[in-house]
DNA sequence: GTGAAAGCGCTAACAG
DNA sequence: CTGTTAGCGCTTTCAC
């Protein structure tokens, strides 16, 4: 485990030469930085981040904290920040939320502060005041996605605005009767987002001169298990029977669609469905959706960090862009039958 | 940002005895302890871990590389290392390959050896010789999950007895066509598990009398499509349809239920399915599987590794005892029909 | 352009 | 049981 002073006697140099040399900071001439690249490499010499770290306060480490791992987006926001952070130089240490109350307050307390962290990214997380307090009076910038948080800048598409193209695209179908699958309480704590897709689905309905019927209201936990046992609920009313479901999550519209399989209805034909995600599913499933791009978020975080914690680096215009998102029609929506 | 020499301050004590109170390390009469502890959270001082680090050699912190994050496998056994790391009071850093060989190149070459990380977990990898070389040289322990290694600690569940104990289930059932599907070339470079399955699949055969048919073999990618695609050919054969499939998977078997209601097949009464690893979905699919517990996995390494970094923890039974599987039996299989 | 030297904040002997 | 004192390996003024 070469050192530093290692790279310096070889290349006959001192170290502070080396340091610049290696680091690009400071100016070395070109031959020197030759000769202490090529003794670097022959002694296989790493620097020791720490060491580094402590010198210039520096971690070139940031931190995700995500709810949970295994769900679609969150997984694949994850990617897309791990291969940002990647390109840049930076590791990301991970801290998943799913373990409960008391691992959150650790989190939150204990290791998020231990200086090890730039900055942090907080997924689909509702932080609370005193949780981005604390981070950022130590000076740690903070970067959401997907949810809004109080006094951090967010990423995260317009969720009513999604809602309300999706509702548009089924009533301009002809549907009438639109059910709508949302989330629970339990999920409302922490993602928010759940009221904001409902409010775009009444508003949608509202601009149509329909009112939201609260029969056709379910709610679920944003998984395919749920979808599908809310979906059960609203195809099975014999009164009324939606024509169309708009899911406010891809994982519950697949559900649903299974739902509707299951009792015998045909998938468009007897009822439309939508979702929101365009989850690595839907095409299998010929869901339509309204797409999200998980992974650019992840990597619209990590330029606004990087922006952030290195003034100089070009900004990119995409700092102050809504997010995109985007209808893609497949089969399972259509024309109600009759 | 309050150092510990403030705290010291604030204490009365020296700097060395507020390191000694806060880290357990050497005795400190209780007295002291608490005036300590008292001022350290009144200053709300919290350790700079590279400093620490930088002084001990000791990170707390252990690099996971994983082939890719949304596959459910994964997730559930960087969830159970994550938990049980956390614990621990160590940190995550987080090393997805899916960015393709540059990346690969880059973790291994740059970002494990910048002395980030006391130890590494592989997951569903096969690293190479000089990748392991490189990493046991400077002294980090790896451990490997769910696919084999050489001259590494490996946790893994005994992939032929798996496939061998579902194919045995299928027989005891009455099943004589069995079809088989398993990875492809691709899935096979880095996980390999897929070879020893199909293993367990031809001796379970052999054992029963019979030969494994080229023709009731299909390979697939470990995905729901995959496996989709790959019943489709099988259930589709008009001359040999078999009356069972065993699925490397679970997400190929979901696909090859989701085939068979395509065609019409009614699962179990046409056919029988049956995949591996007990999926989140597997209970909503009905689906007969033989369980591995991932998050138990993921815990199990970081114990072996607790116990490679910190000899005098105890060391858990559990560090050579063979991983655990379990047959699970639900809907999606039974006796042929005739 | 390059070197000397002073830390970065903590821990670990070594004394006492 | 507690204080003193060297570093851990690098970066960064400040001189030259």
């Amino acid at each position: 485990m070469p050192g530093i002073n290692q790279v310096a006697q070889l290349a006959g140099v001192s170290t502070a030469t080396v340091s610049r040399a290696l680091s690009g900071n400071g100016h070395v001439s070109e031959t020197t930085r030759h000769r202490v690249r090529a003794a670097a490499r022959e002694l296989g010499y790493v620097v020791s981040s720490n060491a580094s770290s402590l010198a210039t306060g520096r971690m070139r480490n940031i931190g995700v904290v995500i709810p949970f791992l295994n769900r679609w987006y969150f997984g694949a926001v994850l990617e897309g920040a791990e291969q940002a952070l990647l390109r840049h130089g930076y590791d990301l240490t991970l801290y998943n939320l799913s373990g409960g109350e008391d691992q959150r307050t650790s989190v939150f307390e204990d290791f998020l502060l231990r200086k090890r962290v730039d900055a942090v990214i907080a997924i689909s997380l509702e932080l609370t005041g005193s949780e981005v307090e604390r981070l950022l009076t130590i000076n740690k910038p903070i970067v959401g996605v997907g949810g809004s948080i109080a006094g951090v800048r967010t990423l995260s598409i317009d969720d009513g605005a999604v809602a309300q193209l999706a509702t548009e695209h089924l009533l301009a179908l002809g549907h009438r009767t639109i059910g709508f699958i949302g989330g629970n309480r339990q999920s409302e704590m922490d993602f928010h987002v759940p009221s904001q897709r409902r409010g775009g689905f009444i508003a949608a309905l509202a601009d149509a001169g329909l009112t939201a019927d609260p029969e056709l209201f379910q709610s679920a936990d944003f998984t395919i298990p749920g979808g599908y046992a809310a979906a059960k609920q609203l195809f099975g009313n014999p009164r009324k029977r939606p024509t169309a479901v708009f899911a406010a999550s891809d994982e519950m519209a697949i559900g649903a669609i299974l739902a509707a399989r299951d009792l015998g209805l045909s998938v468009p034909d007897d009822v439309s469905i939508i979702g929101v995600d365009d989850h690595e599913l839907a095409e299998f499933f010929g869901l339509t959706s309204i797409a999200q791009f998980p992974a650019l978020q992840g990597e619209m975080a990590v330029d606004i960090l990087m922006d952030q914690l290195h003034p100089d680096h070009t900004a990119h215009a995409s700092s102050n862009t809504p997010l995109p998102f985007e209808l893609i029609v497949r089969s399972s929506t259509s024309r109600p039958k009759s």
